[in-house]
DNA sequence: CAGTATCCGTCTTGATACTG
DNA sequence: CAGTATCAAGACGGATACTG
């Protein structure tokens, strides 16, 4: 019976759980912590964005994987876009209320491990010298 | 003066900042948001596991991708490795305080986006009945 | 049980060029 | 400015087989 499961309280009553294979939350959760879609969020908390601000701003991002990044966030309901139909043409991005829901969460992971990246360093110094060696 | 960058207050006085390109906690972001770091660092939240136990927890994941993603976080200082040496090999893993400081706010995103969904799914489907009717 | 090693296809990514 | 289109390189991921 080493196989049974059981449930995890407060978790597996929700009708969504992502540690299931199917859960499409699953896929929002991958297009929030991606590698560009968290930074993306992230660069919005501050304020609306024109589309080369935000690739500025996050830097090492190609114009390609910021667009892909942008319609999935906007198709998730988590970013909206504003376009004026001037010429040249501007557009603006913002986050949703439930982006920035999201944009909250995800700041607070980031500055936290921005916080601790001496610690983690260290770690990774211990563990290069003890497996190293090896 | 478009291109002028305007420092985030309270952000880029850190050492570490994510935003930037060459920033190591860009590293161990992506290790933590990453495929199967988040859903790793949220399955040992509850518990210590063993590496078959965490493999069934963790819905889909290999044997590959699960030996991989624990020592990057053990490596990163989040998850701590206890081998007995009995035969048959029993290897506990656990979240250290760090780790459990960055799964906290981790699982605090993931219970989130789960608990939002519904009203993700309902942008998708607003999103594809305008764009994808064109 | 707890992994490592290897093969190999797929998916992502980044450069580059081009459009409105 | 705000993107889209295309293509090659490489990272990523899964299946399988093997080890201690």
């Amino acid at each position: 019976m080493t196989t049974t499961q059981e449930p995890r309280e407060g978790l597996d009553d929700l009708p969504y759980n992502v540690f299931a294979k199917a859960c499409p939350s699953r896929g929002t959760l991958e297009h929030v912590t991606g590698r560009w879609g968290g930074l993306t969020l992230g660069a919005l908390y501050e304020g609306s964005l024109r589309f080369n601000e935000l690739r500025r701003r996050v830097d090492g991002v190609s114009e390609k994987m910021l667009s892909q990044t942008l319609h999935a966030l906007e198709r998730d309901g988590l970013v909206h876009r504003e376009a004026q139909p001037t010429n040249p043409p501007r557009v603006d991005y913002e986050l949703t209320p439930l982006g920035r829901g999201i944009a909250e969460r995800l700041l607070s992971l980031i500055h936290f491990v921005e916080g601790r990246m001496d610690d983690v360093l260290a770690a990774r110094r211990r563990y290069d010298e003890t497996r190293g060696a090896r």
